[in-house]
RNA sequence: GGGGACGUGGCUCAGGGGGAGAGCGCUUGACUCACAUUCAAGAGGUCGGAGGUUCAAAUCCUCUCGUCCCCACCA
């Protein structure tokens, strides 16, 4: 399996589309291969089957597939269940547009041809979002896949319908709901956004029946009062008092209407009284139910003007609403007309304002659902990730209202109520073979089809068998983590949480991950209409799978959105490119030879070698912190900062300074069994920590950590199976870790005092070192590597070396002076000014320690920890202090 | 009218009670035997403003200014 040579760049195209086969063959993915483990579910938020998946897809199942495959590592049995929504009035809409293109008008084609069409339609696009998702990655179990319109999931909406419709929990009946003229069907309420449009506040003089003056109204939609059937003014309202219990004559309809007082009225609005139109406005409806006022509906489902509007009947809404005041302001009627803004209903799916209207729908009843949803967030049994969410939540569950349920389209599941000519209405799992009233046969089912969101309430339960009693139902139902943007909250969180706990006895998942908007770079939503939308594919295309995962990964925030931008694709591929060369340092390495295979097993941490070297003992010790942090910040969904810890460790910790250490050992001349040691130990350590590495990148860049792991020699057949790292305990070593940060720290000063007299990397200098005590020896034993990092040729290291005089100087940790001699290139005064300036800073951060150290409060009261490393700082700039000084004495 | 988020180096953003970080950009130097998709060194911020809590505030609280989002049937 493994090979010793790797290409010596990454190409993303030719590995991902043969590690995803890999995968799929080796049925990685495949749920309930371990039966004695605990289980780890996610359901998929299924994508729409109108279109394409886009950036947003591409994150949210991006953050599933890091928690799946890093749980599966870890030795769950996990399952993924993948899946797609039908998306009712949706992909209807994208059909319909596409059909008139080609000229077919859906009600041409009739419903069931029409239905044939959009299944066709979905039959490319479930081929195309599937392979989106295969080149994203997804560690789904394909073999569980489920389409909300499939025979199981269709079989669920009817078990919820008409048991809640006995329940009594689903009704029909007429009221007021959102239409939506274009699409025309009725909407819930979520399904209407309201916008601020500039409008106008039209005045209108409504005249007394007995001719003795005008009550004015004002309204923003002057042709509504042909449907008006009262006016209402506010009980308190002085100006009013005498005029209720009155009538007035309807301008243009010439029809008395009462007026009526009611505390509904805001007598500071407008001129304190309302036209009441019944028919149209919840409010008026309102009102009207209170004071039995007549419903006049003069606006049909197709926006135009009915034939209750008399001589407007045809009109267009808006065309009536002109036509309406010309004809108003012709008889003088029109007090004024003012500039007016305020928030309009449109259609979510097609931005057409809607129309409230009263229709014959069917509605769920959502108190007796919602409580015990918002008991079980409560009760913690769900919890919100970010926690805010919990607000946004329990804000809408504690207003919930009905649900309507009805749709008048084509593309769903069809209303599993029949109707008889006698006027019996059968709700049934089935077609009835006659009606239980009459007998008759001549039954018809109702032409509605259910909100697309009613089956996606069920999905989590619905998608594992259920209303059977099936095995996966058993094992994998409640769910782990449902991972999806804040938009759906209310759409799809809260009413699976209502469906999940009402028929399962038990909540659909334990987590709710709340995810961020992705952005265009210049924070605008990416939208088809902007056209500035980023097609992952062509991200995955230009730079492969990982690197778009990894850009989304640490671009992200739990619940914050983030802007999607060229830049941070291009880090995320120099990071590729970074692992790439990383492992192919480390197997170049191995290999005995060219062509050899690599013969090197890792480091085991249960059989430590005796001899690890200070820079060995160092990286195993970050590389387990590293590990330990991960692991935790992963339990805690902070998984952009679990991507970031591991970019930053193997970049700076390993590439930076590991490889380079390593090299003394591999690459150094001596004796020959000395340096076959030293190679052994070396080689065990990188790729220690390579595959270490590896396996916490996995579940966020999975290709190349495979790619990688099939060149890297161990036992373990795949990386996607392979067990998630522990750090144990016995690879701690806080001591060398900290002998090291004082090896990197005098590389680095070596390194600036070279840059400030612009010594070329590569021109070897010499360098002198005086360090007390331990320090002395630390950097003593390491002095091979500090000659090698900062081309220190000679390098004395002394506890009292001679002090050069020319020489650039720095004093750094643990009271080690670092001298570069260079005579006769060196500007004594501007030395003399760097340390000054150095000094003087330093100084600066004495006091403020002294001031600290010097404070009762702060002794009395700060942890002995914070004290006592606060006085080791003190001891620290007091030594540098004292140094900086002598060495800005001798230099007079 | 409610609710929420954000305001941190030039840009985009992490972080979050004990002397601020990253990526990109910028300056300087290097084609150093894994990588120029790189390496090394550096400049750059009183963490929006005011007040409070605390021994200690960029971090918690209150107010304020500014940007944005969600919910809501004032015509």
């Amino acid at each position: 399996m493994a090979k010793a040579t790797m290409a010596p760049a990454y190409d993303p195209a030719a590995v991902e589309q043969r590690c995803y086969q890999y995968w799929l063959q080796g049925g990685y993915f495949r749920a309930g291969c371990k039966v004695d483990q605990e289980t780890f579910t996610i359901v998929i938020p299924p994508p729409n089957v109108t279109g394409s998946l886009h950036m947003g897809h591409a994150l949210n199942n991006t953050i599933q597939d890091v928690l799946i495959r890093w749980r599966r590592m870890q030795g769950y049995d996990t399952l993924w269940v993948p899946g797609m929504d039908h998306a009712g009035i949706a992909t209807q809409n994208v059909v319909e547009k596409h059909l008139a293109e080609e000229g077919i008008s859906s009600r041409d084609l009739g419903r069931e041809a029409f239905v044939e069409r959009v299944w066709e339609w979905k039959k490319t696009y479930h081929a195309r979002i599937t392979e989106q998702l295969q080149r994203l990655g997804v560690s789904v179990d394909w073999s569980r896949e489920r389409f909300t319109l499939d025979e199981g999931c269709s079989r669920a909406v009817r078990k919820v319908f008409v048991d809640l419709y006995r329940r009594a929990l689903i009704y029909r009946g007429d009221y007021m709901i959102n239409w939506c003229p274009r699409c025309h069907t009725a909407l819930s309420d979520i399904e209407v956004e309201h916008e601020d449009e500039s409008s106008t506040l039209t005045h209108i003089r409504y005249p007394l029946t007995d001719g003795s003056g005008f009550i004015i109204v004002a309204t923003t939609r002057p042709e509504s009062m042909l449907g008006d059937t009262g006016v209402a003014v506010h009980p308190g309202d002085a100006r009013y008092r005498d005029l209720v219990g009155r009538t007035v004559i309807l301008p243009l309809m010439n029809r008395e209407i009462p007026i009526v007082a009611d505390e509904y009225v805001d007598p500071a609005f407008g001129s304190g009284a309302v036209k009441v139109t019944p028919a149209h406005d919840p409010n008026d409806l309102a009102i009207a139910e209170r004071h039995n006022l007549e419903l006049i509906t003069i606006i049909g489902e197709d926006a135009r003007m009915t034939k209750a509007a008399g001589a407007y009947a045809g009109l267009d809404r808006y065309a009536c609403r002109e036509k309406v005041v010309e004809d108003l302001q012709a008889l003088g009627l029109v007090e004024k007309i003012e500039d007016y803004s305020h928030a309009l209903g449109h259609c979510q799916r097609c931005r057409t304002v809607v129309e409230p209207l009263i229709s014959r729908q069917w509605f769920v009843k959502m108190k007796p659902l919602a409580e015990p949803a918002l008991a079980a967030v409560h009760k913690g049994d769900i919890s919100f990730v970010p926690s805010r969410f919990t607000r946004v939540y329990y804000n809408w569950v504690e207003n919930i209202r009905d649900w309507c349920i009805s749709r008048q389209l084509w593309w769903g599941h069809r209303i599993p109520a029949w109707y008889c000519s006698c006027g019996e209405v059968i709700v049934d799992y089935a077609e009835p073979a006659a009606c239980p009233g009459c007998g008759g046969t001549a039954l018809e089912q109702d032409p509605d089809v259910l909100d697309t969101w009613f089956s996606s309430a069920l999905w989590p339960f619905s998608t594992l068998g259920w209303p059977e009693e099936t095995p996966d139902l058993k094992r994998y139902y409640p769910t782990n983590v449902l991972v999806t943007a804040y938009d759906i909250i209310y759409f799809w969180v809260a009413r699976m949480m209502f469906m999940g706990i009402d028929f399962m006895g038990e909540v659909p998942f334990h987590t709710v991950y709340i995810t961020g908007l992705v952005r265009d770079a210049q924070g605008r939503k990416m939208s088809k209409s902007l056209g500035n939308g980023i097609d992952p594919l062509e991200v995955i295309a230009g730079y492969g799978a990982d690197t778009l995962r990894f850009t989304l990964i640490t671009g992200q925030a739990p619940g914050n959105d983030q802007r999607f931008r060229q830049e941070n694709v291009e880090a995320g591929r120099n990071f590729s490119n970074k692992i790439w060369n990383a492992s192919r340092f480390v197997l170049m390495n191995l290999a005995a030879g060219e062509e050899a295979a690599p013969d090197f097993a890792p480091l085991n941490p249960d059989h430590l070698p005796s001899d690890l070297t200070r820079p060995d003992r160092w990286i195993l010790h970050r590389c387990a912190e590293t590990t330990a942090a991960v692991t935790g910040l992963l339990e805690a969904y902070e998984l952009g900062e679990a991507a970031r810890l591991i970019y930053e460790f193997l970049w700076s910790d390993f590439c930076d300074w590991y490889v380079e250490f390593s090299k003394y050992y591999l690459y150094r001349e001596g004796e020959a069994a000395a340096i076959e040691l030293d190679r052994r130990r070396t080689r065990g350590v990188l790729v220690y920590v390579l595959d270490t590495v590896m396996r916490l990148l996995h579940p966020f860049m999975p290709f190349i950590s495979e790619e990688i792991w099939r060149h890297l020699p161990h036992r373990e057949s795949a990386l996607v199976a392979a067990a998630w790292p522990a750090a144990p305990a016995h690879l701690s070593f806080p001591a060398e870790a900290k002998e090291m940060a004082l090896v990197q720290e005098v590389i680095r000063a070596v390194r600036n005092l070279r840059s400030q007299v612009q010594l070329p990397p590569g021109k070897a200098a010499p360098v002198i070192l005086r360090a007390p005590g331990q320090a002395s020896a630390w950097l003593a034993q390491e002095r091979h590597q500090i000659a090698k990092l900062c081309f220190a040729e000679p390098l004395t290291v002394e506890r009292a070396a001679t002090k050069p005089q020319q020489a650039l100087t720095a004093i750094v940790s643990e009271g080690v002076e670092v001298y570069l001699p260079l005579a006769g290139v060196i500007d004594l005064e501007a030395e003399t000014a760097r340390l000054q300036k150095e000094l003087a800073q330093l100084e600066k951060e004495l006091r403020q320690t002294e001031v600290k150290l010097n404070s009762p409060g702060f002794l009395a009261k700060a942890p002995a920890a914070v004290v006592a490393k606060e006085e080791t700082r003190r001891e620290e700039y007091r030594a540098r202090q004292g140094k900086l000084r002598e060495r800005l004495r001798e230099l007079g």
